[in-house]
DNA sequence: CAACAAAGAGTAAACGATTACATTCTACCA
DNA sequence: TGGTAGAATGTAATCGTTTACTCTTTGTTG
């Protein structure tokens, strides 16, 4: 191992001088350094990262907690993390869930040892009930796309009310007036926003919600195919169908196309997040487009002042939704 | 901050002790043992694990080249790799290269720096020609899909030629005789293999190989579509297009649909990777089947052999392929 | 020319753990 | 009863850096 002292003998000075000439130059004289610089070389020296990183008490890397690696939407986010980490001069280490509570605690526990400096969450469930209580003090943790309720944890999301609304309001345009919904977890806030937002519409239309309309409960394609399964036995049809995100808006399609129904002549399919295959199914889906990769890098940035204890201007940052309008949503059959 | 010293000042014992009580129980008689861990509980005490990995000179992680955290199948290979490493105790540090070599060299030297003590890459770039020479030492390093050429790292692939032999047996046996080709990036040498496993079924059968069939350089959803809008210039339209994954299949297949082409009556399509989704786009995809998550896994198996100086068995691990024939594939439009 | 500031470099003490070695104590056996 | 093995614990060195503190040298100013 080339460690710092090899390369003070090699220059002929102290290892402080070595260590200054690499962090902070301006404290040795040019010559010195030139001396310095040169050992570095030719003995191939890089500084052990753990040894610094042990005497300023700081690992420099943040932990991402992801419930599930293979949805493009959260990968989008946690590039933007990562980009942002990498400019901040952290590293990202990964801490896939699977949406088990046993790993959340074991991947948060890497805060309280050392291993990482602060904590995002793509999810919604950290920290927990039965979560570790030294964990559930003051750590730097911050929410994308979900908040915790009843915590005051910073969070990043979009106005997932006025999204919801938006969507409402495009279909109500094309004169659809019986709905479907199908969704994820009942337990996510942002799920509530939405539906909220698209209930406020109704009512102001003087539309009804249905309990039943409701259907689904998770997240995958196979939520959507289920989905629609279930809705088309619903005794009045409905001619649009609001998914909570586009796999399962993708999952919709593809079982309603299946049927040899028609979309959107038959029925409106409406999805959420605007992942990229979503613009390139037939139809192209009608959906919500999240500036994920934005929000994985502003959570970086609020995380980072977290954690050097900087005073946060604001607990919440919105970022701006867009509603894209494309071919699974049209006027409504009568 | 709570550290071993407290621990022991608080339990009445030297730091040593506490740390035999924690790491070799054995060692302790049982009632310090108890009284150890009563003033670990009281104090809230974690060992500091950027001490402990300084003093072992290991970190414990290991970095993951990825070319981009978007792909699906990367991510499910991802997925692989964490549960692998979390298995082996160890953390996966994420490497977002976005293909450019600067920001592999800068995860690349977190090996030389102990912040890392293995790597996995996704991608076949790495070590490149200028990377940091001392990267290009006997590193721990696995590639997972892709082999590097020329240097005998050890990786993880399935038998991309058999593989491509048996997507052109099942074409063939549809009586498709025209064939279009859209690829990836032509330095990809499972890009080759496949290709060689494809073309020594048309020779075997007779038929040629036209290189103005083969298009397109990268591997997203737009490849295929630009690679559709090239083939169909072809002087003669080809009855079977065989794209090098499944985004490109999509693109491809959304073009075609969106030129009123019908798939697979008019033209089949066939993917490679089997990403979820493309067996809920219309139609479902015929593709080949990688098991992702485990080639993770075993690239995770592979690189702690190299990181504990074990031997290897065998530098090349090839895992099952299984071809999915679903309907984008059909018998040959006469 | 005395006095003092500033620059440059070295010494040694941290950081928080682990562990080789030394020490103490008990128990057992000849 | 003396000797020894083994268990249990403490002391202090160590890992590779960083940095507070000290010392020397040089330059500046009244």
């Amino acid at each position: 191992m080339t460690n710092i002292k090899k390369v003070s003998e090699l220059a002929g000075v102290s290892t402080a001088t070595v260590s200054r000439a690499l962090k902070n130059p301006s404290l040795v004289n040019v010559k010195t350094r030139e001396k310095v610089m040169e050992a570095v070389k030719t003995a191939g020296y890089r500084p052990n990262w753990l040894a610094s990183s042990v005497k300023s008490g700081k690992s420099n890397s943040i932990v991402v907690l992801v419930p599930n690696l293979v949805n493009p939407f959260f990968m989008r986010i946690i590039e933007g993390i990562e980009k942002g980490a990498q400019e901040h001069g952290y590293s990202v280490l990964l801490g896939d869930t699977q949406g088990e509570h046993k790993r959340e605690n074991e991947y948060a526990s890497m805060l309280l040892s050392n291993r990482a400096d602060g904590l995002i969450q793509l999810d919604h469930s950290f920290p927990f009930s039965e979560a570790d209580e030294d964990l559930s003090k003051n750590v730097p943790l911050v929410s994308v796309c979900e908040r915790v309720t009843g915590k005051d944890y910073p969070y990043i999301e979009l106005d997932n009310y006025a999204a919801g609304r938006a969507i409402m309001n495009h279909l109500v345009s094309y004169g659809h007036e019986k709905f479907g919904f199908i969704a994820g977890q009942r337990s996510s806030q942002i799920f509530h926003d939405r539906l909220a937002g698209m209930k406020s519409v109704l009512s102001e239309e003087g539309i009804n919600f249905e309990e039943s309309s409701l259907v689904g409960e998770s997240y995958d394609l196979d939520t959507g195919v289920e989905g629609v399964k279930e809705l088309l036995k619903l005794p009045h049809r409905p001619t649009a169908i609001c998914c909570f995100n586009d796999d399962i808006a993708m999952g919709a399609l593809f079982e309603l196309t299946r049927r040899g129904i028609s979309i959107p002549k038959d029925i409106s399919i409406t999805g959420f997040d605007n992942v990229r295959v979503s613009g390139y199914v037939n139809p192209p889906l009608t959906t919500v487009d999240q500036p994920a990769f934005d929000m994985g890098k502003r959570a970086v940035d609020v995380l980072v002042k977290m954690m050097k204890n900087e005073e946060l201007t604001r607990k919440r940052e919105i970022l701006p939704f867009q509603l894209l309008e494309r071919e699974s949503s049209g006027p409504a059959k009568r």
